[in-house]
DNA sequence: CTAGAACGGAATCATTCGTTCCCTTATAGT
DNA sequence: ACTATAAGGGAACGAATGATTCCGTTCTAG
């Protein structure tokens, strides 16, 4: 494989990268935004998805494959605890939650996306299940609180990818020390939010 | 003041309550969807305000204005830690945060608005620094984690009003909890989530 | 009874985007 | 070398959306 092969390869990837980029920071963007970003044509794109809707589909069943693999991950740890905050940090590390969310409700879903969705769903019950009945969790807590937490993390974005992986891991550890049973207090990872950053916001763009 | 001055005030009021039920569940919302939430013509908008942006400014503005409100309350109470919950407690139930977040940036800002998110900073920075002083914060935490915490409460959207303070009353209480030295486990509030809740955002409406 | 404030909502006009189309370029196979 | 063709660039098209304007209607104060 050589040349334009390679090249067409390459784009392949950078379509991708460029599509989750440009749709977890905003969901409603247009498809010449993904083309711009990942440095090629709009015929590029057609080339290889039929539609928009297709590129978002493929992008939320990425997405749900991670989550598939951060729970599998989390299942295979043997200590309840450790399990339940392997699948947590997996599922907020990986950003799956981003994707799935911002796009969710904006296309129509396929017969995969749902089955996968309600694997998802088994698989963080087993985790969560687990660690409940071992005693480690927080009283009243239930499995669909994680979908919220996740969410919650997901609505962090703030600066360019590698300051919102760091900021979600220090809200993140807040959540889960207050998740566990009895509650601890790790200290808290990362540099803090500066007010210029929170400042950021509110400079307005056109 | 009785007949059309009534209904006009009337008017007043209804435009501004759709407005913010409005723009909090979708910021990009259309004019027309307030007008027909308010259940006048638009006509009722534009001999308010002379455009969309002026709207945004207004509620902008009134959300700020309750936020200085909490700050206040906070700070009118004696205990450190009861003071610093009851703004946190006060900006959450205020919703004051879903707006200016979802509006940030969106249109041109004002002198006034700009100088009340001054103000609020401040005051806000007031109420945190006195409970840490007291030692009752988490070590660590900045003030700035603050806007991040109100922040991922207010992406919480499901169901109607409501239910969305509900549950963010329950998650409040988790991260509160977690932000107090030592750390305390207080009971969860309100129903927790359901499946179908948290299925609900998978049905793809046109 | 009438001037005019308050409205309702259709019409206007600009913009935004998904998608298609056509033309250029580079390469694989002969 | 030479051509058929895959790959790609990006302008053009057409539908939709939505802010704003405009015009005809209604209600009431004086």
């Amino acid at each position: 494989m050589s040349g334009r092969k390679k090249q067409a390869a390459r784009n392949d990837e950078l379509i991708l990268q460029a599509a989750r980029t440009v749709f977890t920071t905003d969901p409603g963007a247009p498809i010449s935004a993904v083309a711009d970003r990942a440095g090629v044509g709009i015929s590029a794109l057609y080339r290889r998805y039929p539609s928009k809707d297709a590129l978002l589909q493929k992008l939320c069943s990425d997405g749900l494959q991670l989550f598939l693999k951060a729970a599998r991950e989390g299942l295979a740890v043997d200590d309840p605890w450790e399990g339940f905050a392997t699948f947590v940090r997996g599922v907020v590390a990986y950003d799956s939650h981003s994707l799935t969310i911002a796009l969710a409700g904006t296309f129509p879903p396929t017969e995969d996306l749902f089955r996968d969705s309600q694997l998802a769903f088994q698989l963080s019950a087993e985790v969560f299940e687990r660690a409940q009945q071992a005693g480690v969790l927080r009283p009243g807590l239930v499995v669909d609180d994680l979908a919220m937490v996740f969410e919650q993390l997901a609505s962090i974005k703030l600066g360019d990818a590698e300051r919102i992986a760091e900021l979600r891991e220090r809200y993140l550890t807040l959540i889960l020390d207050a998740l566990r049973n009895p509650p601890a207090v790790s200290p808290l990872p990362g540099p803090p939010p500066t007010a210029a950053e929170i400042g950021q916001r509110w400079v307005y763009t056109g």
